[in-house]
DNA sequence: GGTGTGATCGTA
DNA sequence: ACGATCACACCA
């Protein structure tokens, strides 16, 4: 079958049943010539009010409401001056649960990622963290809350099936919410696009 | 492979 | 004041 959108029903899921089934799934942005496609190796789980790393945790605000709206929109943030990162908003309305994605393997369109990234990044260098991931996609806070099903940007499955045994562990880059039991960070075990691991 | 540091500005 | 980061310098 040619690739298709995700259901609908998948993304009323929590962040932490959502997060691994999206491991493989392709990610894409615009149509001919300006058309980017990667797969999706690495992501993080955050569960909104409950979860102190979440942008969510202290309620909603004019940056994340995004996440408290319906479910297969993407929520885009800026963040350290200068860097954007897009979250799959999922669970059911009203639930700010989301799915940061943190990582991608380059599939199409690499000479466009290269030309927003810089023309001597390796294919690694290209997609290989949620900000890197951004900028290769075109991705900005314009993007905020448009539909990943019907939108320009889309996550599809072209039946390649999320890893049996997915790498895990704690979540990247937090102070608050990284407790021995929150690993709530999935990859694609020796995907050499898997973001470097650096913990606070 | 790893660590340390500066950039840069919206958010709370 | 700090951040769901990155690039680059430097060390190994």
């Amino acid at each position: 079958m040619r690739p298709r959108p995700l259901a609908r029903r998948l993304y009323t899921r929590d962040s932490r049943d959502l997060a691994p089934l999206l491991l493989n799934k392709v990610l894409v942005h615009g149509t001919g010539a300006d058309r980017v496609a990667a797969r999706i190796v690495e992501v993080e789980a955050y569960a909104g009010g409950e979860d102190p790393a979440s942008h969510a945790f202290r309620g909603r605000t004019a940056r994340n409401q995004t996440m408290f709206g319906p479910p297969g929109r993407l929520y885009v943030y800026f963040t350290y001056g200068m860097h954007w990162c897009a979250n799959v908003v999922c669970g059911t309305d009203r639930i700010a649960s989301a799915v940061l994605l943190r990582a991608a393997a380059p599939l199409t369109g690499l000479e466009i990622m290269r030309r927003r990234r810089g023309p001597d990044r390796t294919d690694r260098e290209l997609c290989a963290g949620p900000a890197r991931l951004t900028q290769a996609f075109g991705i900005t806070g314009t993007d905020d809350d448009t539909d990943l099903i019907r939108g320009s940007i889309r996550i599809l499955d072209d039946d390649t099936p999320p890893p049996d045994r997915p790498g895990r562990s704690v979540r990247i880059g937090l102070r608050e919410g990284r407790g021995d039991q929150d690993r709530w960070r999935w990859f694609v075990e020796s995907d050499p696009n898997v973001s470097r691991t650096r913990i606070r």
